[in-house]
DNA sequence: TCTCCTGATTTACTCCGACATATTAGCGGT
DNA sequence: ACCGCTAATATGTCGGAGTAAATCAGGAGA
């Protein structure tokens, strides 16, 4: 399934960039500038951006780049813009929260603690339910992969951002051998909130024990065919983070 | 939860459209257009919308009409475009399935069926554990908004969009009570497929048997703080869902 | 006098097309 | 196999015409 890139033929991973960053284009940048406004709360449900040529002035933009920006922002469902009365920030409950784009700018500044919370509370909804249905589907090429990711974690640890994907990988492989692709999707947003998570944890020296045994007990779980006991396996490790994350609230 | 309008401060609903409908505006017009392409296999993944001229003089709009679909779909992750290569279909995996948009799209011409199987059983796992945390958190208005929704499916029933309506809306309530905006996100796209196959079975005039003493249960369930009862009640529900959704499959 | 309807005005988004720039895939030369 | 060139293509800019709708003023009715 390694499709790994997705628009250039090859190109050997030189930068990695392309995708992340703040915006590779200049309305990628304004809608990232103004996303992240949005969440983090600089701009409230109901306030209105007024003045299109206003703010392309203010940020010294063409009107062009500014409404390419506002339509990124419109297909996310954070905003609406209608003739004469400006464009509005609309209510919380119609942003694309799990949107991986919309994720980022939730993590760029300080995320809302809650959302985390909410965003692991589905994580311990979601997995374990998929490492049952993994172990039902899976086939040796998932196998595989999950493998790979587990040596790849082992190899790196948590601690470095190659670790962090590995750990990522390993549970996308699980999604994936679901054969279910609404739950792959959700990989993207459950993997952004736990990545963040991680880097948190680490910056405040509080790794807890060792990930990779847990892991280990899923991976045999599924390897094995053993339904019930992938999603145990699962629950434990998902229930682990779920602590730490209400125990990091605390603070 | 009655913030019924969005935009406008008051504007006693005059009208509800502004949000369906397949394109308010020019640009969204195209990208409703395109957007169904791809979603119904006519451009597949890696395939290349080339020439942006080319293109808004086939459709008759101008260039910057085009570019600003291009830039909705680029932000659904249906495509990605670079200078010099063209606009480039994305891998599967890298769409937001859980858009509503682009689930509009998806259910605009025939769906995939496998999809909407995905789509439901997505439900059956997350609905369950959502009744259960509502049964938890719920509080006064959270019934009352259920409690109406079931007066309304009981006096509409499911052969009218206004019944479809109430029971979204139900489903909505519980989402909405367990405090966790990750999870209510989800019923937007769940209510999507759902609303499909309940116009679906009816065209096909295989309702199936009265659904509203199962959703008096949960709502019983839910109201007395019984969280096991309120999952396993929803269990029922989504599982008798889940098997209608199967012999559909088969025919 | 107050309220409600009606219409003109004004404001801000929407669409357009042309121009200038930046990037890079593909190719041909070294 | 490597490197630089070129042409093709997307990206960014600009200013203006078009259009929808919120606001306000004026008038009719209560």
């Amino acid at each position: 399934m390694q499709e790994a890139d997705y628009i250039n033929g090859d190109a050997s991973a030189k930068q990695d960039d392309e995708a992340r960053g703040p915006g590779r284009r200049l309305h990628g940048a304004i809608a990232h500038k103004l996303g992240t406004a949005i969440l983090s709360g600089k701009y409230l449900p109901g306030d209105i951006l007024s003045g299109e040529v206003a703010f392309a002035e203010e940020l010294q933009v063409s009107r062009s780049a500014y409404r390419e920006a506002i339509q990124v922002l419109t297909a996310k469902g954070l905003v609406a813009s209608r003739p004469k009365a400006g464009t509005r920030v609309l209510p919380r409950d119609r942003w694309n929260l799990l949107d991986p784009e919309v994720l980022g700018w939730a993590f760029a500044g300080e995320p809302d603690i809650e959302f985390v919370r909410s965003l692991f509370e589905l994580r311990a909804i979601v997995e374990p339910a998929a490492a049952r249905l993994a172990a039902q589907r899976r086939d040796k090429a998932d196998l595989k992969a999950m493998k790979d990711a587990l040596t790849a974690m082992r190899r790196y640890t948590l601690t470095t951002e190659a670790g962090r994907a590995a750990d990522r990988d390993f549970h996308k492989a699980i999604l994936h051998a679901t054969r279910n692709d609404a739950l792959l999707v959700l990989s993207a947003s459950i993997g952004a909130a736990v990545n963040w998570t991680t880097q948190f944890k680490q910056r405040a020296r509080a790794l807890p024990r060792n990930p990779i045994p847990d892991h280990v007990r899923v991976y045999d779980a599924i390897a094995s065919g053993d339904a019930a006991g992938a999603a145990e396996a699962m629950n434990v490790l998902v229930d682990l983070a779920l602590e730490d994350t209400r125990s990091s609230m605390e603070e």
